[in-house]
DNA sequence: GCAATTACGAAACATGTGTTGCGTAATCGG
DNA sequence: CCGATTACGCAACACATGTTTCGTAATTGC
């Protein structure tokens, strides 16, 4: 049942990890080095290189702990509902925002990880099957409004969620500007009531 | 009038940021090597440094380059005028997304040129610039349309416009679903119309 | 106890980015 | 024409990432 050689030495993870994310959340994605990581942590780069074949992949790992499973709440009101899922979604690119660069409000980490799963294809893999599972969650929250009557029989539900989470992300990494409870709740009401007059 | 010393070589100029998208495209943001665009360009990589201080200068000047001017078509229907520049938007994702890395569709450029805003204070300040010019653009139109009724008196017009375009980046850069004219056209029903059944 | 297996540490190496120093070339103002 | 200024090319360097090699340590199955 053991594997057969020598076993690995579970500290070496949690310390690794904890180092790691000091270092990202002080200077940022480029201020993870892994030669200090390894210095800190009191280990070869080989023994890190083992575990995370590449700086990305011990990245993301770090950054996979502090999100939060998003768990969706369904308490029959999808006004709240959506206000309650795209806070847990802003709270966890918050979190990652705070491991800014330079700046204070800099999206850098979050654009990075976006390349991350574009240059290494089990990353690429791990996320979108990540999202794939938000995004279940959520057109699943929509279908059941749909369906006792409090959306349109005919709304198109991939669409609406894309619209909410991709405002989030827009703003994070283009414009810069705050996401908030305030924020989602703007998005949800200006989702949910249209914006055509005639009506 | 002119400089005093030597001039440059605008010729330079030209070469380089046609090598170096060519460099881009067939092998994404981490195929560009200073070295290799110095070597093709036949420039010494003092000369590439002196006109752009760091591979993600030279990558944003590569890609603002095929960034066609986005210019707003108001044509008095504001659900033509939006998909016309949703699909415009979209249109410049393709073309750097065409530039992927190992797998096709992938938004790695994307992700990068976002880290890249992130790390150099000057690129984001510039790219910034550029967004609120976007945003300006299309605030003014959906403005024009409320004040001639088409829309809603009390809409939330940055809501509005950070789902549309946050919409086409998520998927670009997250869900790496396509990102077309189809696509524009559900979004803006979806945004204009509503979501409730309550009217 | 012994062989196989796996983990670990130390060091050297290859590659790419970005910087620096120096000699040479081109242009302008006088 | 001459000096100042700037561009250019060549070479070397510092630094970080990531790979590889080799010797050693720990554990399992027999």
């Amino acid at each position: 049942m053991a594997p057969r050689g020598r076993p690995r030495d579970t500290q070496v993870d949690e310390r690794v990890l904890r180092i790691a994310a000091a270092l990202i959340f002080e200077r940022g994605y480029g201020g993870l080095s892994i030669d200090e990581v390894a210095e800190q942590a009191g280990v070869a780069k080989t023994t890190l290189y083992r575990r995370w074949p590449t700086k990305d992949h011990l990245a993301v790992a770090v950054v996979a702990r502090l999100q939060a499973d998003d768990e969706i709440t369904d308490t029959g009101d999808i006004r709240a509902d959506l206000v309650d899922y795209l806070e847990k979604i802003a709270a966890a690119l918050n979190r990652m925002r705070a491991a800014g660069g330079h700046r204070g409000p800099s999206a850098g980490t979050v654009g990075e990880l976006v390349a991350a799963a574009a240059r290494h294809e089990d990353i690429g893999h791990l996320t979108r099957e990540q999202y794939a599972k938000r995004n279940t969650l959520a057109l699943a929250l929509i279908e059941r409004a749909r369906l006792r009557g409090e959306l349109r029989a005919d709304l198109d539900a991939e669409a609406l969620f894309d619209q909410l989470a991709g405002a989030l992300y827009y703003r994070v990494m283009i414009t810069g500007a705050p996401v908030d409870r305030a924020y989602a709740e703007r998005l949800v009401s200006c989702a949910l009531e249209g914006n055509m007059t005639c009506r």
